[in-house]
DNA sequence: AAAGATTGACTCCTCAATCTTA
DNA sequence: TAAGATTGAGGAGTCAATCTTT
């Protein structure tokens, strides 16, 4: 979220302000791929990739990424012309097209990983050097997706 | 954020865990206000033209959303479709367009404020009825924007 | 009919280029 | 020249409709 509009009400503008941190965080980490040419999105998928370690149908990754088919039809083909995927056919199953990461696709992995492990650890470094548990705790409680 | 991938490093796997759930509460705003048809974008800009209460430029509307000019462009051009937001020529400089709220507008102002208090006094509920301080501190501090 | 992928149309956002007015 | 607004192109997301294959 770009900014948090002023609303005097209970708690509604200091939740906004939360997510207005959270959107300039994630700026931040946007920028920060940038600099390897990647993006989150972009970062989450081949991320994605990565950790099944073999080709997978782009409807179980749409899973995976939390998003719609047609979004990573359309994530695929950007990443696809970057270099860093491949569509490959499924010989089992010729409705299903499944990703696989390039060697590039690899590297640029290791590109973001980094990139990201620098930037976030600056930031983490700014409130102690970790991210306590309460926070996460209660954020996720918040969004009504809480562990316990 | 969609989805935090999995990253087993460090905090940056905590950070995005973070990140997902401000992106999960930001999904139920954007939900809730489109039961009234408003969006997280239209709110913030018809709120900040309740806040100013007289006709606004679209760079100062630009600045005070916090976005480049041409967003505010185009979300001017759905709002005004939309019958809520209405462009006029300022007569004092003829390179300038002001914004202004029509009546409809501002009834929709107020039920998007009256959607919103109760989506957020919900979620809030789930941790006691308030946000407490330090997690809006800590975030801000993340971000590099801390007040202290 | 139902599943897998794509396409088209839309919101929301950015940047770069353009056009008009100051 | 610079400021105000728009346009065009593109990234990232959604939904609805379509097409092929099961």
């Amino acid at each position: 979220m770009k900014d948090a509009f002023r609303l005097p009400i209970g708690e509604t503008g200091r939740l906004l302000s939360l997510l207005s941190a959270a959107g300039a965080i994630e700026d931040q980490l946007e920028s920060a791929l940038g600099e390897v040419g990647l993006s989150i999105a972009k970062m989450g998928l081949i991320a994605n990739l990565v950790d099944i370690d073999e080709a997978i149908s782009l409807s179980r990754l749409a899973d995976r990424c939390a998003c719609v088919r047609s979004n990573i039809t359309q994530l695929v083909d950007r990443l696809e012309s970057d270099g860093l995927v491949q569509r490959e056919a499924d010989p089992d199953d010729r409705r299903s097209i499944r990703a696989t990461l390039t060697p590039a696709g690899r590297e640029r992995y290791e590109a973001g990983r980094a990139v990201l492990e620098d930037r976030v650890g600056a930031m983490v470094a700014r409130i102690g050097g970790k991210i306590p548990n309460s926070i996460i705790e209660q954020m996720e409680r918040l969004a009504g997706r809480a562990c316990s």
